[in-house]
DNA sequence: GTCTATAGGCTGATAGAC
DNA sequence: GTCTATCAGCCTATAGAC
């Protein structure tokens, strides 16, 4: 590999992170190689871990981004003024936006799953922990509005993670259609980009 | 290791797959090792491998497992004539009780975030399926109301997943009080037990 | 049916040059 | 800031004995 172009440390931390959520979406934080996160982003296998410190920390980091990033957009949503939709549809909206990014919905799951682990379950839970009093205190959802709204959330990823969205079996589209509200335009398209 | 006692093959196969079932959910697909599969049960790691071919194999067949076991736990749940309680509530305690086994609980969500994968995604769409149209077809609810439970059901494996159930933070309460309709005995029974 | 031994491959991390 | 080289460890799978 020939040196590439010198570049600040901040701005290829982003690119790092980038092929990182990827990558780890792909194949989870075990199945996920440093060598393949550094072949995404371009650069040597030792400066991936170099920049991090270590495999672990770099994935702490991808989680952290992914619920921040969640966070931002439903406060994005709570905020707008938009006139005939209600908060909920403001948020659902902005949440399958979100996870039309397939490296963030797979972050997602990988942390879940990882809920024991010593390093990934706080994250976890004090990102899920926060996303749900956002719903509650700063969107005003009752606790069973925002146990529903979360509740719904989880189906989406589920559908979208297994794909069903890409299946010619028309009961998985039914189901996907009832999960998402209709609004797949978004997965169709996410799908024939990733076949191409 | 001293040579254990001579056991039929199929049923060290079901040992095997109690043990994998366990070790795959704390860790993961690629995280989980053989050897750590052999220890939990009890026999040599190269026995794991002679008894399932491969490491894979042995995988798909924890996740087919795990979606028969659901399957018929609802089938059960539908047969069941039970006086006061609805075909929801009844299939709503009936998956209650089935990840209460932590095993099948983090299988699932393991499939779920592998949906991708050549070998384990045509077992998590299919599976899904099978439970979406057993809902729908046999237990009678319209595609509404199977998508709903289903909804409930995967944030049910997400507060489980992350533990929330085990904080001490009275939000987290509420929140898994919500998901499981105050349904948590069994939980907390589980976190106790983990501990010891 | 079950084990021991081990080959062969891959992985994360470190050292050190530029 | 970035790379090459390399080590030490771990993992799956196979071979072969009992």
């Amino acid at each position: 590999m020939e040196p590439r172009r010198r570049i600040p440390a901040a701005e290829r931390r982003e690119s790092i992170l980038a092929a990182a959520s990827i990558v780890f979406g792909e194949r989870g934080y075990a199945g996920a190689t440093t060598d393949q996160i550094a072949t995404a982003a371009g650069i040597s296998q030792a400066y991936v871990v170099r920049a991090f410190g270590s495999k672990e920390t770099l994935f702490v980091e991808v989680a952290r981004r992914a619920v921040m990033r969640i966070e931002a957009a439903f406060r994005a949503a709570v905020a707008a003024t938009d006139g005939g939709r209600t908060v909920q549809q403001r948020l659902g909206a902005a949440y399958i936006d979100l996870i039309a990014d397939r490296g963030i919905l797979l972050s997602l799951l990988h942390i879940f799953s990882l809920g024991h682990d010593a390093a990934i379950g706080p994250v976890g839970r004090s990102g899920f922990m926060r996303i749900y009093r956002l719903l509650r205190d700063e969107a005003g959802l009752s606790p069973e509005d925002a146990s529903h709204f979360l509740a719904e959330g989880m189906l989406i990823n589920t559908v979208l993670a297994l794909q069903l969205h890409d299946t010619g079996d028309p009961d998985a589209l039914e189901l996907v259609t009832q999960a998402c509200g209709g609004d797949l335009g978004k997965f169709r398209s996410l799908a024939a980009a990733a076949d191409g």
